[in-house]
Parts: C-alpha cells; sequence; structure tokens
RNA sequence: GCUCAUAUAGCUCAGAUGGUAGAGCACACCCUUGGUAAGGGUGAGGUCAUCGGUUCAAUUCCGAUUAUGAGCUCCA
C-alpha cells in the first residue's frame, strides 16, 4: 500500500505496487505520456521502474535536466541500435552522455565515412520513428555476460569482468533486437528520441588510455524538441562564424604557416592589439607591486635537470647545442625568476617580492594539439612570481585576485569561474605544509564569499592551485587565469631569506598569472568580440572618408590630427564612393567612420558614423577627439 | 604522438571516368568626382602543398612527407 509523496507535498495512496509511470497517468494522461523517467527517494529510476513501499517521487519529463541526460542517453543506444544493423560485426564499448549530447565509442574494422554516418543517422531516425517501446530487464550479473558474450560484445563483457560486482543486477535494455547493459535509467520509448543530430566521429582510445585500442567515436548532439535542437544547431554557427583563425585572416591579425607550426606571425593590426594590451597589463602590473624583468631564452640544460623540468618534460623542449654545451629554450619562467631573486641576499623585509616578465616561452606541443593561436609552440604569458612566507598566502592571493577581477572587467568579461584544487596522491613537501596551503587559498575564497569549484587530487605535484576562467559572450568557458602555491622549486634551486631571527629559510613562491598567455587570450577576445575589439584595443579606431578628391588634404589633416593627440587614425582616399568605403570599414570594424565633404571642410568638423551604422552627427575635430578618448578610457567595460 | 578528413589564384570556393584549370571578391590600369553598406570597363595572377610511384600522359590514381581541421592523449 505505497504512499507516493510528489514535490508539492501532496500525497496519493495505491492499493498495490506500482511503477513511476503508473503515477504519472494517476495524475493525468498528459503527464504520463510525457513521462520519461522518475526520482524515487531522489535516486534516478525508470518509469518502469516499481514502487513497493512509501516514498517521494519526481517524475522526469524532457524539462529536466536529467530527463535531457536520459533522452541522450538513450540516443547513444538508437546509434548503437541502428549501427548494429548496419555493420553487425561491430563491437560497442560506451556510450556516454555528454555536455548537449552523447557518444559512443565502437571497435569496427571498416572507417567510418561521412556517408556512413549520414546512413547511420539516417536509419537512427527510422528506428526512432517508429516509436518503438525500450524494454528494460534486471538480469544476473552471469546472464549479462551470457547475453554479451552471445553477441560477441567483448567491451561490455570486459566492463561486466572488471567494473561490475558479481552481485549486482545490470540492467539490460531492449531496443527491439538490439540489448545494451546501462545503470540508468532510459526513455520507456522511443517517441522522446527525435531531435538528434550525429556531428563527427573520430578516433578516442579505449578507456581513455593512449597504449590502448583506438576505437571510432561517434559525437552526437540531442534535444528534447525541433528548437531546441535547431538553437543548438545555430550556437555552433555562431562559433564558428567567430572563428579566430577566421576573422585573423579577415581582419589581417596575424597568420601561421608550415616553417614554423604553432608559432604566431603578427601583421601589423594584430601587433597593435598585442602590444595594447601589453602595455596594459604592463601598468596594472607596476601600480601593483610588481617589478618587471627580463630573463634568457635560452638556459643551460643543467638549471632545467635541477628543476626536475629535464627529467619530466625534456621531450616537450626544444633544445640547441653549442660548443659541446646543451641548452633548452626556456618553456617556462620560473627557474629563472628564482635565479634574480638568489642575486644577493634577501631579507624578510623584501617579501613579498614579486616578479614579473611578459616570458617568452617556448614547448615542443605534440603536433596534434595544435589549434590557431589557442594553443601554440611559442608564446607569452603574463607572468609573475611572488616570494612570501608562508604566513602572506592568503593576503597574496586575496590582493591577486581582486586585481584579476579589475582586468577581466577592462576586457569586458564579468562573469567569472573559479576551481580549487587540492594535493595529487603523487606531490612533494609536507603535509603540514599542504594544510596551511590549501587552507590559506579556501580562506582567501571564502573571505570574499566567492563561489568555487573544488577539485579534491587535481592540485600540481609542487602545490595546491585556483585556476579562473572567464565566460564570453556566448556562454563559452576559457580557463585563462592561475595562482599555484609551489613548496618545491625554490628549494630546489637554493633561494633562501633571512628570517627576523637570523635564520636561513626557503620562501613559498606563487607562480600566478592574468591572462595566461596573450597569444590565447587574444584569440578569446577575437572570439568574444567577433572582431569588433572595443576601441581601446581596436587596431584602427577612426578612419577619415574623403568623398571626392576636394577633400583629400583636409582629410589628411584630421587624421594627422587625430595621430597628434595618440589615436590611430587613417584615411581612406580612395577614387570610390562614399557608400563603398562606408560599406568596407564597416565590415573591417572600425568603431568610427569620419565623412569628409566640402561642408565639414569649410566648418573644420567631421561627420561621425559608427561601424554599428549609427549617425552620431557633426563634431568639431576635437570634439570628436574627446569623444573618442571617452570611448578608450572605458576599455572594454560598458 | 594517435585516428579520420582536408590541401586548386591573395581570399572564398568550383572542376575534370587521367589529356597542364575556372567563378566571385581582392589586386593593377582606364573611365567616373559620386553625401552614408558594393558605379562601369579592361587586364594581370596558378609547377593544382612537397617528394616519389604507376602511365604515352598525373593537378586528377597510388604511396610517403609536411601543414591544417575535428577528436583522443598531453598541457610544467
Amino acid at each position: 500500500m505505497p504512499v507516493i509523496t510528489l514535490p508539492d507535498g501532496s500525497k496519493r495512496e495505491f492499493p498495490k505496487p506500482v511503477s513511476v509511470l503508473d503515477v504519472a497517468s494517476d495524475i493525468g494522461p498528459g503527464l504520463a505520456k510525457a513521462t520519461i523517467a522518475g526520482l524515487i527517494n531522489g535516486e534516478p529510476a525508470d518509469a518502469s521502474d516499481i514502487i513497493h513501499n512509501d516514498a517521494e517521487l519526481t517524475i522526469v519529463t524532457s524539462r529536466d535536466e536529467l530527463g535531457l541526460e536520459v533522452l541522450r542517453h538513450s540516443c547513444a543506444h538508437l546509434l548503437g541500435h541502428a549501427l548494429k544493423q548496419l555493420w553487425p560485426d561491430a563491437k560497442m564499448a560506451i556510450g556516454p552522455v555528454i555536455e548537449n549530447g552523447f557518444y559512443y565509442d565502437i571497435d569496427l574494422e571498416h572507417r567510418l565515412t561521412d556517408e556512413d554516418v549520414e546512413a547511420l543517422e539516417q536509419r537512427m531516425l527510422e528506428l526512432a520513428k517508429k516509436d518503438y517501446d525500450v524494454i528494460k530487464k534486471k538480469v544476473s550479473w552471469q546472464e549479462a555476460v551470457d547475453v554479451f558474450k552471445a553477441r560477441g560484445e567483448i567491451y561490455k563483457q570486459e566492463i561486466l569482468e572488471r567494473d561490475i560486482s558479481r552481485d549486482d543486477q545490470p540492467g539490460l535494455y531492449h531496443h527491439e533486437e538490439y540489448v545494451d547493459m546501462c545503470r540508468g535509467p532510459h526513455v520507456p520509448n522511443m517517441r522522446f528520441c527525435h531531435y538528434f543530430k550525429l556531428m563527427r566521429v573520430s578516433g578516442a582510445y579505449w578507456r581513455g588510455d593512449a597504449s590502448n585500442k583506438q576505437l571510432q567515436r561517434v559525437y552526437g548532439t540531442a534535444w528534447a524538441n525541433k528548437k531546441d535542437l535547431k538553437a543548438h544547431l545555430n550556437r555552433l554557427a555562431e562559433a564558428e562564424k567567430r572563428d579566430h583563425r577566421k576573422l585573423a585572416k579577415k581582419f589581417n591579425l596575424f597568420h601561421l604557416q608550415e616553417e614554423a607550426p604553432g608559432m604566431v606571425f603578427w601583421h601589423p593590426k594584430g601587433w597593435t592589439v598585442y602590444t595594447e594590451i601589453e602595455q596594459y597589463m604592463r601598468k596594472v602590473q607596476r601600480d601593483n607591486g610588481y617589478q618587471e624583468i627580463k630573463t634568457p631564452q635560452v638556459v643551460d640544460k643543467t638549471l632545467w635537470e635541477k628543476s626536475g623540468h629535464w627529467d619530466k618534460f625534456r621531450d616537450d623542449m626544444f633544445t640547441v647545442e653549442s660548443e659541446s654545451r646543451d641548452y633548452a629554450v626556456k618553456p617556462m619562467n620560473c627557474p629563472c625568476h628564482i635565479q634574480v631573486f638568489n642575486q644577493g641576499l634577501r631579507s624578510h623585509k623584501e617579501l613579498p617580492l614579486r616578479l614579473a616578465e611578459f616570458g617568452s616561452c617556448h614547448r615542443n606541443e605534440a603536433s596534434g594539439t595544435l589549434q590557431g593561436i589557442m594553443r601554440v609552440r611559442a608564446f607569452v604569458q603574463d607572468d609573475a612570481h611572488i616570494f612570501c612566507s608562508e604566513e602572506m598566502i592568503q593576503d597574496e592571493v586575496s590582493i591577486f585576485t581582486d586585481l584579476l577581477y579589475e582586468v577581466y572587467k577592462d576586457f569586458g568579461f564579468d562573469e567569472v569561474l573559479i576551481r580549487l584544487s587540492t594535493r595529487p596522491e603523487q606531490r612533494v613537501g609536507s603535509d603540514e605544509g599542504w594544510d596551511k596551503a590549501e587552507k590559506a587559498l579556501e580562506d582567501a575564497l571564502e573571505a570574499k564569499a566567492l563561489d568555487y569549484k573544488l577539485l579534491p587530487g587535481e592540485g600540481a605535484f609542487y602545490g595546491p592551485k585556483i585556476e579562473f576562467s572567464l565566460k564570453d559572450c556566448i556562454g563559452r568557458v576559457w580557463q585563462c587565469g592561475t595562482i599555484q602555491v609551489d613548496f618545491s622549486m625554490p628549494g630546489r634551486l637554493d633561494a633562501q631569506f633571512v628570517a627576523e631571527d637570523g635564520s636561513r629559510q626557503t620562501p613559498v613562491m606563487l607562480h600566478r598569472a592574468i591572462l595566461g598567455s596573450f597569444e590565447r587570450f587574444i584569440g578569446i577576445l577575437i572570439e568574444n568580440y567577433e572582431g569588433a575589439f572595443p576601441p581601446w584595443l581596436a587596431p584602427e579606431q577612426a578612419v577619415v572618408l574623403n568623398i571626392t578628391d576636394n577633400q583629400a588634404q583636409y582629410a589628411q589633416k584630421v587624421a594627422k590630427s587625430l595621430q597628434n593627440k595618440g589615436f590611430r587614425s587613417h584615411t581612406d582616399l580612395r577614387n570610390e564612393k562614399i557608400g563603398f568605403k562606408i560599406r568596407e570599414h564597416t565590415i573591417q570594424k572600425v568603431p568610427y567612420l569620419l565623412v569628409v565633404g566640402d561642408q565639414e571642410m569649410e566648418n573644420n568638423t567631421v561627420a561621425v558614423r559608427t561601424r554599428e551604422g549609427k549617425d552620431l552627427g557633426t563634431y568639431s575635430v576635437d570634439d570628436f577627439a574627446t569623444l573618442l578618448a571617452d570611448a578608450v578610457a572605458k576599455r572594454g567595460r560598458l
């Protein structure tokens, strides 16, 4: 006689055990039709699962996050169903839910082509449209093994052998003739799985291990309804439109070429953005107690052996040999910064000592990981190391976090996500040291009432870290900033200071960056702004357009006067109609277009139009300069 | 590094069952001097990524290499 309590607190009593679906039917036929799964006392359950005792029940539909996950998961099964019809010798590995969709890893001799994927999608759609019922059966472990043995599903067998206890009752989901194993829940009927699209096929290692066999992974996206699917595909199209590689060509910002894979050739326009950011960061650092330094590009191997990098990363370092000595092109700046710290005897009175460098680093990243300017082999970090005592960690983290937020706001990013990673299993340093450092990071975040996600065990081997990610204007998240506590390297490289009591002590080192790398950060900016940089960063801030040759000299005078005031301005004196020039510079996203005809020339003015197509009216050159100065001063803030 | 795909004019892309290639934009020159998102004409441009193989003949078919893209692995 189960009594079912619904989320609104109402109770329903049943004369005999009921399924989730029965309860939904009892509430109403509409809900029954929409029922995908349930939450029984907070535990996800299939619609067909029977409730024997009193319980709290939430009916899950496609409007719930869980319902969406369930139907995505069922789409993975649907993929299996269709795939095994088309390629019966395929062996199914795993098919989990991911953000926006699902994938399935498949072991199949035949290489899936784009046409195959299309055919697969077509078959999936045909099967889904049959609206067949999905039948769930709980079986014994042995029975499950037998089922998959009979079907030649060696990966399912391995999962059973390795990951599932023999006392368990695995759930087998029958999709007509196809059987898949899953913890569930799954949709009761395929009518929930009509809105999906297969996205791509790629390689993936079995169990994520590069030494295992590489399987074929088919990715799909799936949604509750046509509208959501369409919206998602639109979002992807939007992201593609913003691709920094495409926009870099369009706006002539930089290029990459075969002779220097993963290294950027900056063009004048891109380099203008770069130097503008560098100058800004230089000022920010100077105003916040950092001292800028510069250290060598090429450093003797022995230093990297001492720092421990040679052991771990030698394959990823570029090396050079000269006069029988081996050097490495620096992959990071910290060992060099310690060399600067080590010059002379340091006193505790000098701490915290903050050394900053726009450090140019080279890492010989695996070729397959390179990606536009987001992941490169040569990059510059807005790097700094803070040498301090353990007691200072919390304050330094707190000060740093404030600074980071201000900088992000200047770049137009208001939403920041934070993750705190704590001690991994393999680590250096004492547990007391880790206790202190983790607590210092945690306290710093708590004191500011900042939300953060804890990632236990994800810290670096040398200390815990905080990572800061920003959200761009179409909701994508980019990890940029970080602050990491390091107990190891100062000691390895003999950094010391004289404490108040005269004893020699090893400082703690905080590695920190706000932007991360200039290359990647500029890539993010390009995508975020879709190339329409705010005036302070725009490679061209104002372009002067003459209507006829008659105003050519005047146009040059206007541009020159703006240049003299420190603005980036040029003229377009080409023999073209004004509409043509306006179109071109609007497409090039120049913030302000200054049209000068005979009227303007006579009155010493400019007619101002924005790249958004707004007519701001007529300004004297000085008044326009004021307007531009105000726009520049706002930086990325609204 | 691994899997798959891709590589044709400065850019975006067509193209031929194997007989040395085409469009639009951009560029150059000429006409046009036009007031807020494309005025007109003419012309120049390509060892079809690189190297090798098959063939009478390869940009096209095959192989390797390099780079790029997607994903995997990695990311101090």
